[in-house]
RNA sequence: GGUCCUGUGGCCGAGCGGCUAGGCUCAGCUCUGCAAAAGCUGCUACUCCGGUUCGAAUCCGGACGGGACCUCCA
């Protein structure tokens, strides 16, 4: 690779220098979604955080095997006995089969992804698809002697676990701590420990979703799934996972453990965290009532939203920020960002009618230095922004006529768009609604009456002809070249 | 209560030992029939109190504020 990489890996606590396990190759996994319920505008930021970091990877020359799962099976709704399935409740809800709810919301979420241009994964496995897996690796883990067997339910020894292997590693617990904070006043606990977690659960008679296991009829417990489809498709050490910010503990604590208590192998080489979106400084969640969907903000349709936004707009908001960092959701960010968004994809056009001249005030090539430094730094999407601003403001230089630039460097500038606000921001272009060639024709036709107005100098006709646009939605803008016109819906 | 993160100009948001990030807003100017757009100029900030240093928004200690996790959660 002629690039060298930097990650923040969540594991260490240190930016490190990136190098994969097999040269050219990077095997990526990150936690999907848990198709119950429609996912909300906070789930979308991390799907797109590694959209972005994927889309890099693959830039910069990696082949990326990208495996993101669904999650259809399994998540108890509390840690206790009687926890119910959240799928199953959700179906009896409803009435509907698991598998329909399953199909449901994965089909909610996959329109969602094209929305915000957000790349399928190369791999996208269920857990429902890989029950025969999980009953191997927990045999795996209770053969190792880091798993028992109690009451038709499968349960991992952290206690064990401990004594040989550091649990706590990624998030910085201490198991001392967390056994005091975690006691179970429940005498009736299968568990020996309340620090214990299910690997396997024995399905109550009402459960709907169940399986035959060795322990009997059951369903795999939180996080196991994500332990055997990593290890199944990516081996038992691979390149990078990731995942929101809020499964450090105790999902992704619970993977490491599950991973080497079966294969004795430590699963991750770089951990990366993607960090919450906020809305008036709080975490974004459905418990909270603070999330609304991307259909809402697309329409506006929800009382935190004074309008609705474009999802480009909003891809475009959350690239401002870093990953790594909570970012506040406000309807006065989200504009800021849609003038910023619109003052970028404008001077991309403009870029185009930008008359060459001989030589050139401008050298486009430090530029893209900038632009992969900035990626090169744990993908710092927000000084990459900055740095095409610059490549904004030259664009307009130029056009205006105060700096020249070379037929090669509009080129140059070209091509760092194409790659960088294309390919690795994943932007795409918003079509307006009235780009057919009927109505350019007429727009054409509309533009011509008003030059000849105002060269009448009949500024009376041709103020009434932009206002009347202007209801419509459509806007003039006069240059020196004559008059251009945007779809502004 | 425990663990960890964080506090930047009107707003959002980078930077994390010396070099005005950037975006949005606002004001002025240029251009323009008027707008809009664009360009230029201006508004130059780092919660507070100590310390380290030639030098700190940036490191260390403390205070106060905000948040996340400890229970399903992207």
């Amino acid at each position: 690779m002629e690039q060298t990489l930097y990650i923040y890996n969540s594991i260490t606590r240190e930016k490190e220098k990136f190098s994969s396990i097999i040269p050219g190759h990077v095997g990526m996994y990150v936690c999907g979604p848990t198709v119950y319920s429609d996912v909300h505008l906070g789930n979308v930021r991390t799907f797109l955080t590694f959209d972005m970091v994927r889309r890099y990877l693959e830039f910069i020359g990696y082949k990326v095997r990208y495996v993101r799962n669904i999650t259809d099976v399994g998540h108890l709704t509390g840690d206790s006995d009687d926890g119910e399935d959240k799928i199953a409740k959700k179906a009896k809800l409803e009435n509907l089969e698991p598998m329909e709810v399953v199909q449901k919301y994965t089909n909610g979420f996959h329109d969602v992804m094209t929305i915000f241009n957000i790349g399928r994964p190369s791999i996208e496995p269920t857990a429902t698809g890989h029950i025969i897996e999980q009953i191997e690796m927990i045999q795996d883990i209770i053969s190792n002697g880091f798993a028992y067997v109690s009451n038709g339910s499968v349960y991992f020894d952290v206690r064990k676990f401990s004594e040989k292997f550091n649990y706590g590693k990624l998030s910085g617990r201490v198991i001392d701590d967390l056994l005091s904070n975690t006691r179970d006043l429940d005498g009736q606990d299968e568990k020996r420990d309340g620090l214990d977690f299910a690997l396997w659960k024995k399905a109550e008679p009402q459960h709907l979703m169940r399986w035959n296991s060795p322990w009997g009829e059951g369903f795999p417990g939180w996080h196991i799934e994500c332990s055997v489809m990593s290890t199944k498709y990516l081996g038992k050490e691979f390149d990078i996972h990731g995942g929101g910010m809020d499964l450090k503990f105790p999902h992704h604590e619970c993977e490491i453990a599950q991973n080497v208590g079966a294969t004795g192998h430590e699963p991750v080489r770089y951990w990366m965290h993607g960090n919450m979106l906020t809305v008036n400084g709080r975490k974004m969640a459905k418990s909270e009532g603070n999330g609304f969907t991307p259909e809402e903000l697309i329409t506006g349709n929800h009382k935190l939203l004074e309008r609705g936004y474009t999802p480009m707009t909003v891809r475009f908001f959350f690239l401002m920020g870093h990953y790594a960092s909570t970012l506040d959701f406000s309807n006065e960010a989200l504009q800021a960002a849609e003038r910023g968004y619109k003052r970028m994809t404008a001077a991309i056009q403009t870029l185009k009618q930008v008359t060459p001249s001989e030589k050139s005030d401008f050298d486009a090539s430090k530029l893209r230095e900038a632009c992969y430094a900035a990626m090169n730094d744990d993908f710092n999407t927000p000084v990459l922004i900055s740095e095409l601003f610059e490549a904004v403001r030259v664009i307009n230089s130029a056009k205006e006529g105060s700096i020249k630039l070379s037929a090669e460097q509009i080129e140059a500038l070209t091509q760092i768009f194409q790659d960088f606000f294309y390919a690795v921001m994943g932007m795409k272009d918003e079509e307006g609604s009235g780009t057919s060639e009927l109505t350019e024709s007429l727009m054409q036709m509309i533009i011509g009456m008003r030059a000849d107005a105002k060269a009448n100098k009949d500024y009376a006709t041709s103020d009434k002809l932009r206002d009347a646009l202007a209801k419509i939605h459509v806007q003039i803008k006069d240059t020196k070249e004559g008059a251009t016109w945007s779809y502004e819906g």
